[in-house]
DNA sequence: CCAACATATGGGGTGGCCCTCCGGTTGTCC
DNA sequence: GGACAACCGGAGGGCCACCCCATATGTTGG
């Protein structure tokens, strides 16, 4: 389903994947992450079935809704990188359940990514894995967080915080504070 | 929907009633909360008319199939309302959320009943609040807690980490763990 | 420029779900 | 044991995910 490079789609394929993608975006971001498929694909004018060819799940739609995003959130955690380690993964986990909280239905993407085992690299949840798993190493080199602190850990709390407070940044920041204050060493 | 004891159903109404509860509870249990009400209903054996017109929703269902756990739950926070405060609230939370990632569905029920506000005093919800409020009231008292802490983050927090992690009981301790190192004083 | 062909499309079908209406049944109370 | 309110469940409407297959359309070699 994905997109090998080698054999490049007819140019409808990629008009109406883009098409889908977008509208899926839009639907997404106004209704959350259980829109109707039908509705995505009636609004991008092509069929359902269409939709389902180009993607073999809901999860996948998202993925692709997400890319640019998870991509922004990926370079931002590339500049963390280069600062303070302590700051640099707390920074990183507050800005990570900021965005998540405030764009609809990625907390529920990242969720879904993260039963699925590392298996497929290019999740959403599995790059912000890997943000995560740097940023941790760091810190915990510098030993600026306690010992024993898993970055699989915070990930999973932080989506489990983004996916119970979604729409509501106060709170999930609130949250993520009370759990941080344990990552002192 | 509820039932007044002032005006004493029919048989078969009550009849019907229990067989509804312990089906529901038996399927929630094998597939989690969103099962099909039409599935629990042909199970017990009766039109899915009939389990509509028992419970409003999906989640007043709910309610009832966890009522025991949930006073079980309720009278154990009494107990941990004698001891030291300290570790009365940290037991508390910590046999929530074994509780809760334990039973099927739990977590769904408890998270469906937060947003709700303080409207029906009844909801699996509402009565861990009220066990939280008590416990972390007593611990702050005892300043056996960081001030600032509220007992409906904490709250909040364990149904996130519950609904997040459910059927894995180590991760979630974990994960409660890591929240819970911040709520020295 | 055009034919032939792989690639892609979408209407319509299947089966499932939630929920409601309404004609029929069954407890209950006098 | 009859009358009446309470209760039941089959059937149907609206919506959804997913799939099949006859049709259309980009693409490419002559």
């Amino acid at each position: 389903m994905a997109n090998p490079k080698a054999t490049p789609q007819r140019s409808d394929w990629q008009r109406n994947h883009e098409r889908l993608v977008a509208t899926a975006a839009a639907l997404v971001a106004r209704e959350g992450a259980q829109v109707s498929l039908e509705e995505i694909a009636r609004e991008a004018g092509v069929g359902s079935a269409t939709l389902h060819r180009h993607f073999a799940s809901r999860q996948a739609l998202l993925e692709e809704v997400f890319r640019d995003e998870v991509e922004r959130l990926r370079l931002r955690a590339r500049e963390l990188a280069a600062g303070d380690p302590r700051t640099g993964l707390v920074t990183w986990l507050e800005e990570l359940t900021i965005s998540a909280v405030n764009t609809r239905g990625l907390p529920a993407s990242l969720a879904a990514g993260a039963g699925a085992g590392p298996s497929a690299g290019d999740t959403c949840h599995a790059v912000m894995r890997e943000a995560t798993v740097t940023l941790t190493d760091r810190a915990l080199a510098a030993a600026a967080v306690r010992p024993g602190v898993s970055p699989d850990d915070l990930l999973a709390l932080v989506e489990a915080v983004a996916q119970a407070t979604e729409g509501d940044p106060p709170t999930a920041l609130r949250l993520l504070g009370l759990a941080l204050d344990g990552i002192r060493p």
